[in-house]
DNA sequence: CGCAAGTTTGACGCTGCTCAATCACTGTGG
DNA sequence: CCACAGTGATTGAGCAGCGTCAAACTTGCG
């Protein structure tokens, strides 16, 4: 698609600060608690951590590409999504960030921001300080561990989606999206009792993540309501075929590492 | 492209041991310094941790996707290729790994491997032991520091070559292909008087790891000779025409941190 | 010398792109 | 309450980039 980067101002500074006594549910533990057990000190210090927050609206930009970053930020509601644009106004989105994601640790180990993270609806995160961050991962190994193993998976998905991207046609494309994004959405308990759940993404949002343009997006989401899998409609998607979406893309989601705590770690360590 | 996966069975055990006093080049310490300037102990370590080599040939397998990890591999000579195989054989290659490439330190966060990695050519390997090198990141926060940086730096490769295959067409696909890898080939001191190099991958490689289709790679490849950009032939390549090349595929290699080694790291923790 | 692997060529067709118009939905102001 | 605008979804016609199939050629190697 081509477009200029359209780009909201970031507003000014509408924080809240839950004091130590805050004690909701945090999609932080949560994620972490998928990859090692954390134990009652480990979540006081998480939600120390993410105790700062923020509301802001759709289409203001969290990162850019051209700042350094000063500080992590944590997906509490809404959709982020990562993307960069080409100069002749191609953009490639690179994924998306729901609840519980952290946005990016990266730019923070290389000091500068490679692409923008923008958000699609309204949205509330946490504002994670570097030194609180460290600190955290010394005195907590499994903080560290999980913190790793999050980075790991992201990357890991990078590559699922360079598969994607180089292996498979469109209509296989859009179903492993579709398989990886449902796959997620349940595991941060998103999916509604009906089986439906909110994606607020346009079709050219999915073009632009799938190197694909929007009429054809449009094409084959309509091949797939016709054939019974899926249907995609004002920002819900309900999916009426699981098996066969799946076999569609020949989905096999362990790269998600979205099951039970790891048993035995790899490294002593990193207890 | 459609095969079945052909793997050769890794043989015996041909391992070299150089004692400490070992003292050439070491392609991991050259990389290390473009990210932290290593005092004469943490040379000393990095030459300690790679100090049991073993040469392979062509075609065998260094990493299978079903193997739990044992061991991080460093290339010191050769060239190395991380891929995958769908069930229907079309196989997507993730990327290169040259000298003072590690192969993947992500495999031992996971414990388990999610790719292959196989050899292009006769190669040579220095295999790390994970608990030595947990006890050099814990000794020398320096060396820590550069595989973090390493890591990330892998990471951003992967998001630009998903901007490369989700973006652009198969004329710029290829160009930034070029670009990457002489420049990467450039910093690791691969390119001879006359500004060519080898490159031993076949053009089915390039079509795996750019979706496409061998008979487009070549013809593709017949319009970059014509057009007296570059000429790659017998596993030899000849840029002809850089600043050209850098146009086509608007490549910018910022991405691959070849640079001088940052000056004010991000974090006063990784000094 | 002869085989195997890799490269090159040609003819043909499909997937997915382009351009352009229309339709549907939502929010806005009069 | 409706006209209107803006954004996003949908449709159609035509085309081209890239894939498929199949054969010939070239190179490396035992």
């Amino acid at each position: 698609m081509f477009l200029e980067p359209p780009h909201a101002a970031p507003s000014g500074d509408p924080v809240t600060i839950f004091p130590g006594g805050y004690n909701q549910a945090n999609p932080l533990i949560e994620r972490m608690n998928k990859f090692v057990a954390l134990g009652a000190s480990e979540t006081g210090a998480v939600r120390q951590l993410t105790r700062i927050r923020r509301s802001l609206r759709m289409n203001e930009t969290l990162v850019r590409e051209d700042r350094k970053p000063d500080r992590i930020y944590l997906i509490l509601k809404g959709v982020a999504f990562r993307y960069r644009y080409l100069i002749d106004g191609r953009r490639q989105i690179f994924g998306y960030l729901f609840p519980g994601d952290l946005c990016d640790t990266q730019f923070v180990i290389l000091n500068e921001c490679d692409h923008n993270v923008g958000l699609l609806c309204d949205s509330e995160v946490a504002l994670i300080s570097l030194p609180d961050l460290m600190g955290a991962m010394v005195t907590f190994p499994k903080i560290e561990r999980a913190l790793l193993m999050m980075a790991v998976v992201d990357s890991a998905i990078l590559r699922e989606n360079l598969l994607n991207l180089g292996q498979r046609d469109a209509f296989e494309k859009i179903g492993h999206f579709f398989c990886e994004i449902t796959a997620r959405m349940r595991a941060i308990g998103q999916i509604n009792a009906d089986g439906s759940f909110s994606l607020p993404l346009t079709q050219m949002e999915l073009a632009d993540t799938l190197g694909l343009t929007v009429v054809h997006v449009n094409r084959i989401l309509q091949r797939f309501r016709l054939e019974g899998v899926l249907c995609w409609s004002r920002r819900q998607v309900i999916i009426l075929n699981q098996p066969k979406l799946e076999s569609i893309a020949a989905f096999n989601g362990a790269y998600l590492h979205l099951d039970a705590p790891r048993e035995e770690p790899a490294l002593q360590a990193w207890g």
